[in-house]
DNA sequence: TTAATATATTAGGATTAACTAACAATTTAA
DNA sequence: TTAAATTGTTAGTTAATCCTAATATATTAA
């Protein structure tokens, strides 16, 4: 089968495409400046990635003008999103890692995982979120002890 | 704090000491060839990747000859392997994922992981092993259904 | 033991993505 | 409204990887 554009963009550019999404978000508009602040690189990079992004159809800008996400663009953006707030979840919720360290592996995690394995996972968060009424499950509460000592609690 | 070696080593290179360390524990030695098949590129790449290799100290290798690893160098083979093989069991046996795309995944995430997330990965993975004397314990197999069908079963 | 085959290296080039320095356009403030 | 500050772009470099084509060495088989 033929490969989506997704799937042919490089890590890189689709950090591009989820860092304007984000700021769009938050400020309702995408500058060059902004994007390279979010995502640590200087404007020459952020226009360069921008040329390209627009040659592949998922960005529009005029020169010194905002940048915007094509249909196409944003969907991308929306899917990497979708990735990075799962995993946080899973990694806080579930192996209760702090936010500061899961949103550092969200970054990089967003783009190894599979389509197939992120189903999976967004599964399994509803799953434990459904299955017990409590915010934390009582096996979860004992895992939690059992990561801290090592020993495992009384079962049910 | 001052950075590891590990910690400056790219993926790529991450990935060419796991295929050493692999080839060595399934044929006693390691080939450029083999090392390039192993991680479809071609031979010249291997070698250019064992010059590098080389300078920093992780592999030893005489022209023509064959390929060891350092003391350096298998740490941070058996670190990545590590990864890769508690991600695939945690892949296939708490989210039921099929070997192969977990195979997959974890040649990806095993470089993506933080240290802090793997080891509890690995807890979680230790716990559940041991809270239940079954292979799958009962509300593994619960979320089995749950991702089939989209419905809880009748809880204990 | 030499000829054929397999394997390894070198040389040279493409791609991706970052950087700095210099310049251009826009916005802000005096 | 012009000068200063900010923001954006271009040009040219660097670094990490990969590749192909050509060459060198090693191994195998006639």
């Amino acid at each position: 089968m033929k490969k989506t554009i997704e799937e042919t963009l490089s890590s890189n550019m689709q950090d591009y495409l989820e860092a304007i999404g984000e700021l769009k978000k938050r400020n309702g508009i995408a500058r060059v400046r902004d994007i390279g602040r979010l995502m640590n690189v200087k404007t020459p990079s952020v226009t360069g990635a921008l040329n390209a992004l627009s040659k592949d159809g998922l960005v529009t800008h005029e020169r010194y003008g905002y940048v915007e996400l094509t249909q196409e663009g944003e969907k991308i953006a929306d899917n990497v999103r979708q990735k990075h707030d799962k995993i946080i979840k899973f990694l806080t919720a579930v192996l209760g890692i702090d936010l500061k360290i899961a949103s550092q592996d969200a970054c990089r995690m967003e783009h190894s995982i599979s389509e197939n394995t992120f189903q999976k996972l967004a599964k399994f968060i509803e799953f434990i979120e459904k299955f017990s009424a409590e915010k934390r499950p009582e096996w979860l509460k004992n895992f939690d002890y059992f990561a801290k000592t090592g020993k495992l609690r009384r079962l049910c």
